[in-house]
DNA sequence: CTAAGGTCTGTAGGAGATACAGGCTCAAGG
DNA sequence: CCTTGAGCCTGTATCTCCTACAGACCTTAG
């Protein structure tokens, strides 16, 4: 009885509800990131929550600096059962060392943008040593 | 008597030294995120350690999202000495929270994957519960 | 039944690089 | 000194990743 959830999405909740540009859902689905949707009588294309899902994925992966050559290996994990374990552990353990140096990166950049917000008084002009260290982060 | 420092780079070994693409570095010059840098009599581009510095700077900041629009805005930070300190400081702030969001991502995709590495066996077909886990991240 | 809003396809345009062509210059070795 | 290879110059073309728009069609609330 419980079908609350089988209301299919039109292109523009998909968008709606991921954030993503409308147009940048058809791009997806041209070059293979995102699948092609069952379609309706008259051709309207139809998702799902695992649409939704995978969609959220992409587009915060893309954010953080991944090309979507990167996020299709990623979603290669995911999508094709028949690779060996060890296959996804290579995959895995490579992107794993990428994330682990943005978050590095990223910490870096992090402490001194909150020194900076910290130590600037408001006032008048900066005491720049401060800013200037983020070029060496 | 220390002048080991000064012999100034060409453009290749602004481009070895950063990892950049030798044709990005010009680009970035027309683009306005590199100054334009003293030339040589014959017109030759010439570079010290500050280029490597800041092209380092970019280029990481590239790869972990930001785009060049938001680079250019932390690179004002540096540049521009007359920005009073609240400038400085609402700039800061801002570009502190978008980092820390990534931060927060990328530290739940880390998890993800660390625990694939760690639980594959590297024998047959995976566990795959773990990697679909990556889609809700 | 109509108006608003949403869908379709195809194609154009912009950002961020990257590549290549045609010609010039420099530095090291013979 | 001269050659040769590597690098420089400019301009333009091409690639990726989107984003926008046009023209035609469909759906649904009022």
């Amino acid at each position: 009885m419980d079908n609350r959830s089988v209301k299919p999405l039109r292109r523009i909740d998909l968008a709606r509800a991921t954030g993503c540009n409308l147009e940048t859902v058809r791009y997806y689905e041209t070059v293979g990131i995102m699948p092609d949707p069952p379609r309706s009588a008259k051709g309207y294309r139809s998702y799902d929550d695992a649409h939704v899902r995978r969609l959220k994925f992409v587009m915060r992966s893309r954010d953080l600096g991944f090309t979507l050559e990167e996020i299709r290996g990623l979603l290669g994990l995911v999508d094709d059962r028949s690779q060996t374990c060890a296959d996804v552990q290579a995959v895995a353990e490579g992107h794993l060392k990428d994330v682990q140096a943005k978050i590095a990166d990223l910490t870096r950049i992090e402490r001194v943008l909150s020194e900076t917000v910290a130590r600037c008084t408001g006032d008048a002009v900066p005491e720049c040593a401060v800013i200037d260290a983020l070029l060496d982060v």
